[in-house]
RNA sequence: GGGCGGUUACCAGAGUGGCCAAAUGGGGCAGACUGUAAAUCUGCUGGUUUUUACCUUCGGAGGUUCGAAUCCUUCACCGCCCA
């Protein structure tokens, strides 16, 4: 994997860029949509490419090793034969089903074990064999086995968990440098900077993981909980330390506005479940503001979805006709509403390298995050 | 003409003397959702009130009772059966 950075904003940390994969370039910043179980729920390929234009999409370790299983996923010949999508493919350790399923696993120096939540069966996850299976599954981009914990954990929680997925870095980097790809292509590994809401032990954790030289290095732990100025704060105190050289990938953040400036701090790549989830329950981003469709005021409402929208199911269909679904519980409702909020995530992280290119990043920003965060 | 059953909030439907402004489901109105155990979850859904509380309500009218959606009388309407 390459990272080219085609420019940085003068005003702000914002950058522009381009990673290049073997199954395909991507211009950053970018919005990765998540396909956790090989899946974009209620979006397929086709559409990932002509109507939202995903440049690459999410996979996840633990639901994939829990379904369909490595056995078949190898049998496949990886991920990408599997679901039909070539282009790039990152995939998720498991780390957040850590924190996700913490009723049902237990930490332990070695690993975690987990609980299935699917039959209940037991299972052990180390830094190595999460390696493995991402080797298995054949993501362009892996990810360390790291531990999330809460947002609200005390100092000395965070310091210890922190020490943890440090040693789990080690060890998960140490046995990606040991083997290689099965299908012929190649693979990278990024690690995963913690420390909860705490500047010197992320601190600690950018200077740790910017020695071990990797491709690109992703930032955790965030968005789990924490005052979202915090967040911002942290993103600040550790990409002051990540080298710029490298892609910096914004762990499962977030709203529109979080995404813009997460953007002008400097992060590269963003992947989150609210364009897919929220869109399922009724909730449509625009470049305008939040829309929630079951709302009565929509009713009668005949207007195109969002006239300029991002994607072509925008001038297709109506407000009326959008809410008249997802109150009728149709399917199409949920397909309409993930193609929308998808296009217009991946269309929001393209804009913004628009104007970060143009050189009036700044200004299009400080309107933005005003337009998208408004409640209509 | 006779017999039986029924009429409960927006709809369906429980409740058969006080713990009933009335279960439950649907519908309606709003909210939540951030590396997906989520086409999910939460709240409200007679009126006034922050709560307590009070007022109005269970087809209509009248009655019994300390007290009625619940018991009695009667009227209206609906359904089924017999003529």
């Amino acid at each position: 994997m390459d990272f080219k950075l085609h420019h940085t904003d003068t005003k702000t940390n914002a950058r522009a860029g381009e990673i290049t994969t073997d199954h395909g370039t991507i211009l950053t910043p970018i919005f990765m949509p998540v396909g956790t179980v090989a899946s974009v729920k209620a979006v397929h390929i086709q559409e990932l490419k002509n109507d939202i234009n995903a440049q690459i999409i999410l996979g996840n370790t633990y639901h994939l090793y829990l379904r369909p299983g490595l056995d078949i996923l190898e049998k496949a010949g990886g991920l990408h034969k599997f679901n039909g999508w070539d282009r790039p493919i990152l995939t998720d350790s498991g780390g957040f089903q850590v924190f996700s399923l913490s009723a049902i696993r237990k930490l332990k120096e070695e690993g975690a074990e987990f609980r299935s939540h699917i039959d209940g069966s037991k299972h052990f996850f180390t830094p190595e064999n999460v390696v493995d299976i991402q080797r298995i599954i054949g993501a362009d981009i892996t990810m360390a086995f790291d531990e999330c914990p809460p947002g609200d954990s005390d100092y000395n929680y965070a310091k210890k968990s922190l020490e943890l997925t440090q040693r789990w870095l080690d060890r998960g980097l140490k046995r990606f440098n040991e083997t290689e790809g099965k299908y012929g292509y190649r693979q990278t590994f990024f690690p995963i900077v913690q420390g909860c809401v705490y500047p010197d032990l992320r601190r600690r954790a950018a200077e740790y993981i910017a020695e071990k030289g990797c491709d690109g290095n992703a930032i955790g732990g965030l968005a789990v909980g924490e005052p979202t100025d915090k967040m911002y704060e942290m993103i600040e105190v550790v990409n002051e330390i990540l080298p710029t050289d490298k892609p910096r990938y914004l762990m499962g953040v977030g709203t529109p506005a979080n995404i813009l400036e997460a953007i002008e701090r400097g992060v590269d790549m963003f992947d989150c479940v609210m364009p897919t989830r929220n869109g399922r329950n009724g909730m449509l981003f625009t470049k305008n503001g939040i829309m929630n469709m079951r709302n009565k005021k929509w009713a009668d409402d005949f207007s195109p979805i969002e006239i300029d929208g991002a994607s072509e199911v925008d001038r297709l269909y109506s407000k009326a006709y959008l809410r008249h679904l997802f109150v009728s519980n149709e399917l199409l409702a949920l397909q309409i509403a993930s193609i929308h909020n998808l296009a217009f995530y991946v269309w929001l992280t393209q804009e913004a390298r628009h104007h970060i290119l143009a050189g009036d990043f700044a200004e299009w920003k400080r309107v933005m995050v005003q337009r998208v965060s408004t409640r209509l």
